[in-house]
DNA sequence: AGCACGCCGACT
DNA sequence: GTCGGCGTGCTC
């Protein structure tokens, strides 16, 4: 007997496609299939079975089964059915997307054994009291199972050999049920722990939004843990997402210290594809599953707690194909499965902060340091407008670095320009090297001897003299992160300098920047955005913050937001010790609002000024970004499109269409970039017009290059 | 997205 | 005469 299959497919094709298959047993949803695909093959995942297809003559046959791996459960299913229609991409390409890449492979997938577990022998047996990591192996595999992701990372494959090799210890496909181990003890809760997990406790067992709002070191991982400890003395499993790879292994350890006897698996593009299979093959018999964005799409038959711990960083977006935000499909998935999801942030996203204050999500603030003796750094303003310069840098800022330093104790200065210096010119007749691809400027890279565009990507050599004039005295203008790094070597010659850039950071330093502070083997960290999110440095006591007046008065009301919020998360990386720590803002406009709530680490007041602003501006409570990328008669056919069709829309759709900065048009790449935001008080209306708008730009001609819908609504 | 088909300009 | 540019259309 045969069925007809309908198969979703990875490709821009918003439908499902049709195949046959002789078989006489049905085929569960989410099975997944190898098919002929125009003249390529193609893995898809089976959504349906019918008798007839519309497409009777051109139908073609299932290659294959790929019965080697197990079908997407159903709740799966469900969360890729969301995030189709959500952010309106088509169901297939979401299902592949939320598939690791080994298990998109057609070829056999050997279902691997992931853990290392206690054999009968290995139970009484008494490893040589010289080898003292075998030993320590051996009474951890006594507690709980252990991961062969979890002993590859930490270097112990080799022992783990020998255990196995002794019979001690062997692999297996799933992690037996251990024997019940109790969690490490928790350390004493602050008051405000106390009364916050009050709220969040009772919350376990239904849907729920709960922003925990805390600063720096006020324990908001301490409450991660009591509230995943109570989900998994139900026997249920927490969904743990984190911005950065970086913070996985350092998270990973603090939990399985804390839960000594459970199974806890990492997820993270940093993995190797066949880890990454396996793990996501074993999440479903874990206890806690940790990881980043992409860990949101993992199966969890027993989920009963998701966290997203800085939930305002931009790292969980997703900046191409499936453009979505982890935190709001993990809010979408703890919706479906009916469990709380818990935000925190020392500086929540504005849209999630709005959530809370409307009352959509609850609101948990912890304002006092859990950390004994912590205080909130002093923030002290140096007024450009009467401090002379000197490479950037003024007098009192030298005097506070020059202080630390003989102090013995560690600095960091913020910068958010890479490079050597923003811009090269020419004192002789004022030119300026221009990017040749969009309007930029191209910044001056002198280590590597080359000319960058940093929005384009294009490169050049550092041309020998003025194309205009003929000088060849050229010169760098203003300050980026390597100039400062040199000016910063001059002016402390003792001092050991680290920089902390795109430029110089290697993807997965950070373990090692951590170690190399801890060892007080720097003195200075120099950096753009990348110090502001992250690790925290016990000894660091000063932090200087240079150049913010372009994010200040940028016409992007967005770029201060971010500016804020980087401002405040360096700050809290100064003082955490009991030395009291300082933080000098170097700034031509101390008289702008912004720095009175960041005096006052007033993250809560400003976000309400804020707010209140966008409500004074009328701007319609739910927004969408829509990116256009095209060659300018399309792009001009295009936003006069997309205009009409606002005009069109009724009534109470009231759509309206802007462009958010003075100039939208940039040229990036030979292509018209513009930047358009689609608003509406009606977030279905907003929903469906753009949906709508969405299918039909596909029949304007001449055709837009490139487009694509920003993830996530700003609301207030 | 790929990939082929097809219709016009500049080459050995 | 053909090589190849990218506009248009198709994939069960």
């Amino acid at each position: 007997m045969s069925v007809i299959l309908q198969v979703a497919l990875d490709t821009p094709l918003h439908r499902l496609f049709d195949y046959r298959l002789a078989t006489d047993t049905p085929l569960a949803a989410g099975t997944l299939v190898e098919v002929p695909f125009g003249r390529t093959r193609q893995v898809g995942v089976v959504l349906g079975e019918t008798t007839a297809s519309p497409h009777a003559t051109k139908l073609r046959d299932v290659l294959r089964v790929l019965d080697d791996r197990p079908a997407l459960p159903a709740e799966l299913l469900r969360l890729a059915q969301f995030c189709a229609g959500y952010y309106h991409h088509p169901l297939g390409a979401v299902l592949l997307a939320a598939l690791p890449p080994r298990l998109k492979n057609a070829t056999p997938f050997a279902a691997d054994t992931p853990w290392l577990v206690l054999t009968e022998a290995g139970r009484d047996a008494e490893a040589p009291a010289r080898a003292r990591t075998r030993r320590a192996l051996l009474d951890a595999l006594r507690a709980a199972p252990v991961a062969r992701a979890t002993l590859r990372a930490q270097g112990q494959m080799r022992h783990a050999a020998a255990l196995v090799a002794a019979g001690w210890a062997a692999w297996t496909a799933d992690a037996p049920a251990v024997a019940p181990q109790p969690d490490a003890p928790a350390p004493v809760p602050t008051a405000e722990q106390q009364a916050a997990l009050e709220c969040l406790l009772p919350a376990l067992g239904g849907f729920g939004v709960h922003l925990v709002h805390g600063v720096t070191g006020c324990g908001k991982s301490e409450l991660y843990l009591r509230l995943i400890a109570a989900a998994l003395q139900q026997g249920r499993q927490a969904l743990v997402l984190v911005p950065e790879i970086a913070l996985t292994p350092q998270l990973e350890q603090h939990f399985r210290t804390r839960f000594p006897g459970r199974r806890i698996v990492a997820l993270h593009s940093g993995l190797a594809d066949k880890v990454r299979a396996e793990n996501w093959l074993a999440a479903p018999a874990a206890d806690v599953l940790l990881g980043t964005r992409l860990a949101v799409f993992t199966p969890l038959p027993r989920l009963g707690v998701v966290v997203v711990d800085e939930e305002h960083d931009v790292s969980f977006k997703q900046q191409d194909g499936l453009r979505y935000s982890a935190r709001d499909v993990a809010i979408a998935r703890a919706k479906q499965r009916a469990v709380p999801v818990v935000l925190g942030s020392a500086t929540p996203s504005l849209e999630s902060y709005a959530q809370a204050l409307s009352g959509r999500y609850q609101l948990i603030e912890l304002k006092t340091r859990a950390v004994a003796h912590a205080r909130l750094p002093e923030i002290e303003l140096l007024d450009l407008r009467h401090l002379p310069q000197e490479d950037g840098l003024t007098r009192p800022a030298r005097d506070a670095l020059a202080a630390t330093l003989a102090r013995g104790e560690q600095s960091l200065v913020f910068l958010n320009r890479r490079g050597y210096a923003p811009a090269l010119y020419c004192p002789g007749c004022g030119w300026v090297a221009p990017c040749p691809h969009c309007s930029a400027r191209l910044v001056l890279h002198r280590a590597a001897h080359r000319l960058k565009c940093h929005h384009c990507g294009f490169d050049a050599r550092i041309p020998v003299a003025c194309p205009d004039c003929g000088n060849p005295d050229l010169k760098p203008l203003g300050q980026g992160t390597q100039r400062l790094e040199e000016t910063l070597a001059a002016l402390l010659p003792a001092a050991r300098i680290r920089r902390i850039d795109r430029d110089s950071m290697q993807p997965r330093a950070w373990a090692e920047l951590g170690e190399a502070m801890r060892a007080r083997e720097v003195d200075v960290l120099v950096g753009t955005q990348m110090l502001a999110k992250g690790h925290d440095f016990p000894d660091m006591t000063l932090a200087l913050i240079l150049d913010t007046d372009g994010a200040l008065y940028s016409p992007d009301f967005r770029a201060t937001e971010r500016l804020f919020a980087q401002l405040m998360q360096v700050a809290g990386r100064a003082g955490r010790a009991e030395k009291p720590g300082r933080v000098l803002i170097q700034t031509a406009f101390p008289d702008h609002p912004l720095f009175r709530f960041l005096q006052q680490h007033d993250y809560a007041g400003y976000a309400r000024t804020l707010l209140a602003e966008r409500r004074r501006l009328d701007l319609p409570p739910f927004t969408r970004q829509v990116l256009l990328r095209a060659e300018a008669p399309a792009m001009d056919a295009a936003l006069a499109f997309l205009r009409r069709a606002a005009a069109d829309a009724p009534d109470a759709a009231r759509i309206r269409v802007f462009t958010p900065t003075p100039a939208p048009m940039a040229r990036v790449a030979n292509l018209e970039r513009a930047q358009l935001l689609v608003q509406s008080a009606s977030r279905t209306a907003l929903q469906a017009f753009v949906r709508d708008w969405r299918a039909r730009l596909d029949t304007i001609r001449p055709r837009v290059a490139r487009w694509s819908l920003d993830v996530d609504p700003l609301v207030f």
